[in-house]
RNA sequence: GGCCCCGUAGCCCAGCCAGGAUAGGGCGCCGGCCUCCUAAGCCGGUGGCCGGGGGUUCAAAUCCCCCCGGGGCCGCCA
């Protein structure tokens, strides 16, 4: 692969070797070469032929090279085993366990990751999972890569959902009071039970005085009116199950108080300011959400260099400074009341869409930084977040895990810090967009209280594993066993969630991720058990073999060398790209060009010593690249299953 | 209504941005392979007007235009 684009860089003088790279492909079947190049269109005319002989030549005096043909355009090389071997586990010994990554980074950057920052209102669902699988993936393919990561959290603790939820709460007493009615849950299930339900009780009072004042009219208005109260009323019925005393003590307390819906949207103003009593109990609340979120993600396996918490922007005065910057903006405007940015000019200037990744032919309408009230917005906060990131971290890049339904606001928010003179901010700052997960059969609705949440997929997940795992007779001690289930189900999940294009819809049946079928992380991991396993038995295996291809290249061996040998291009381009599917695929193609050599071409049976180290050899590299992939798409490595 | 994304076998997906060889996988279905390194495996078979139409090109799943279908966004919500 160097060694090709090398030469055709020199000869076809193009300096951009990412431009060469990528044309390199895979030939075709029926051509039985290792490696191909559209040669055609870069050499046209005479000088193009005299070119081309050139290149072939050059190439056929390589070692590596055992045959060079130009065929119907393309040029098609096919590689000498022995050699690429030698070079293969060269590369293995000088790099180690970073073996994948480049030898010598061109220039560290400095990225940031900011992903999940789920709500704290409720448990996280399987849509944040596709996000926390995303978002920690790519921060660990860049960081395997060499480059600086600063993973970030934003805490969403500011406005109407936390102000409902530390309503709620208070309502129900202090933070002793709390955990004595949460015994026995996790503590951001029941948090979410708490905000569904003061949220429908809240909503359920403003409907019952609308409904005295519709009264009297009578009419469509009314009719409508109660039917909604008919609708949120059963919802509340159901759930009263989960926990009848919360219920029961909320209810009373919400419906007592005169007007529920203003003291809330007082607390969002209160809270904004930083006044007591609210401000304590928000942070409470959230404190307490945040502690089984924090469990969650750890089961998934994602770790946080930062929690950043919105009210302290506000707080802190740099949400103040990005509205004082915006009066002295020419964008500055006001809609209706509220205080806006007018981002459509900037945002028709074809050079700006361009540097601020703007998508297609995207209208992008005022933008209202400030509410009448004097609240501000979560756009606004996530103005000043985003100048907070880059000043503490004068990152390179700044990825922002977000669902795609976020596309205009994202957008404006970069708009937004180009026209307040953080044009730098802006530039750097990418929206990595992912659209929804569905689940069949089941509408996700946190207001409701309905949402699937992660923990009860892992743990059904989890039940799948064992279930298989006993069928298959495997009698391992108790506690093995269910770590062994445990890491299968994490590991399954979150290769599933990241295995598709993020711009694609993905469904997530229960029922097919249990089933475990083609490319799965159960399929990896028994990839790596099963080489795992050889080894064990083997005793002592070299790292290098003492030979390359003592007894010949069987077709299967060859096919599993040459994937042991593309890792680093094939991690490259992922990591170029941000594209954690490209492992995916890659990953599976080398376990099953693994099991395809196992059932070929015993291991620990071959006589011939030297033929068996290699062989030994190449499961060392085969385990350790299999190994470093999951390790990056956070599939835990298994040594048997 | 405007805008964004997606459309490839019965089902799920890769390839598209940066056009090149006979469009690749998987699931499902049918049939094989455990005296031998874990059968969560392997082998064989089955299945495609690449949503439709037009254009650009020596060459189009890939680029451009129109249309159709699905999802999303257009809020003093996030």
């Amino acid at each position: 692969m160097d060694l090709l684009v090398g030469v055709l860089s020199r000869r076809l003088s193009v300096g951009d070797r990412w431009e060469l790279e990528r044309l390199v492909a895979e030939p075709p079947r029926h051509v039985g070469a290792d490696l191909a190049f559209p040669l055609m269109r870069f050499t046209r005319g005479k000088a193009g032929r005299d070119m081309v002989e050139g290149i072939l030549e050059e190439l056929r005096e390589s070692p590596l090279v055992a045959r060079a043909e130009l065929v119907g355009g393309f040029l098609n090389l096919w590689l000498e085993p022995r050699e690429y071997s030698r070079r293969v586990f060269e590369a293995l010994s000088t790099m180690g366990e970073r073996y994948g990554a480049p030898p010598s980074l061109g220039r560290r950057l400095r990225v940031v990751v900011e992903h999940t920052s789920a709500n704290p209102v409720h448990p996280i669902h399987v849509g944040t999972a596709r996000n926390t699988s995303l978002g920690d993936t790519l921060a660990r393919m860049l960081h395997f890569y060499g480059h600086e990561v600063n993973r970030r959290f934003y805490v969403d603790d500011v406005g109407a959902q936390t102000a409902y939820l530390a309503y709620g709460l208070h309502k129900l007493g202090g933070p002793g009071e709390w955990r004595r009615l949460s015994q026995g849950w996790k503590p951001d299930h029941w948090i979410g039970l708490v905000y569904a339900l003061t949220y429908q009780l809240v909503e359920l009072a403003g409907l019952k005085k609308r409904i005295e004042e519709a009264r009297r009219e009578g009419g469509e208005e009314y009719r409508e009116l109660v039917s909604q109260q008919d609708r949120l009323v059963s919802s509340l019925a159901r759930l009263r199950e989960r926990h009848p005393e919360v219920f029961d003590r909320l209810s009373r307390a919400v419906l007592e108080d005169p007007d529920p819906q203003a003291r809330v949207y007082e607390w969002i103003r209160l809270y904004e300011r930083g006044e007591e009593p609210v401000r304590g109990i928000v942070r409470s609340a959230v404190e307490m959400a945040l502690e089984g979120m924090r469990q969650t993600l750890d089961r998934l396996g994602a770790v946080f260099d930062a929690w950043d918490f919105e009210s302290d922007l506000v707080w802190g005065g740099l949400v103040a400074e990005i509205l004082a910057r915006a009066r002295q903006s020419p964008y500055y405007t006001l809609h209706k009341e509220a205080e806006a940015l007018d981002l459509g000019r900037l945002a028709e200037d074809p050079e700006v869409r361009r540097r601020l990744r703007i998508p297609g032919a995207l209208e992008v309408p005022p933008l209202i930084l400030r509410r009448s009230d004097g609240s501000t917005l979560y756009t606004t906060r996530d103005i000043a977040y985003s100048v907070k990131k880059y000043q503490e971290t004068k990152a390179d890049l700044i990825v922002n895990v977000v669902g795609k339904e976020q596309t205009l606001p994202q957008a404006q928010v970069r708009l937004a810090l180009y026209a307040l003179g953080y044009q730098e901010v802006a530039e750097r700052m990418l929206h990595y967009s992912y659209e929804m997960v569905n689940l069949p059969g089941r509408k996700m609705s946190s207001r409701r209280g309905e949402i699937v949440t992660v923990d009860e997929v892992l743990d059904s997940l989890r039940e799948g594993a064992l279930g298989e795992m006993q069928a298959r007779g495997m009698d391992y001690p108790k506690g093995l066993r269910e770590e062994i289930a445990e890491k299968i189900a994490v590991g399954a999940l979150r290769y599933f969630l990241v295995s598709v294009d993020a711009d694609k819809p993905l469904t997530l049946d229960l029922r097919e991720v249990l089933d475990f079928n083609r490319n799965t992380a159960p399929y990896i991991q028994y990839s790596y058990a099963r080489a795992s396993g050889i080894l064990r038995r083997a005793g002592q295996a070299p790292n290098e073999p003492p030979s390359h291809d003592p007894a010949g290249t069987p077709e299967e061996r060859w096919h599993l060398l040459k994937l042991v040998g593309q890792y680093p291009y094939r991690l490259g381009r992922a990591v170029a790209e941000l594209r954690p599917e490209y492992l995916v695929e890659y990953l599976g193609r080398l376990a099953n060009a693994f099991h395809k050599w196992y059932d070929t071409d015993p291991v620990l049976s071959e006589e011939d010593p030297d033929a068996r180290a290699y062989k030994l050899a190449l499961v060392g590299a085969l385990r350790r690249v299999l190994g470093s992939a999951m390790r990056i798409l956070g599939v835990e490595p298994l040594e048997r299953m």
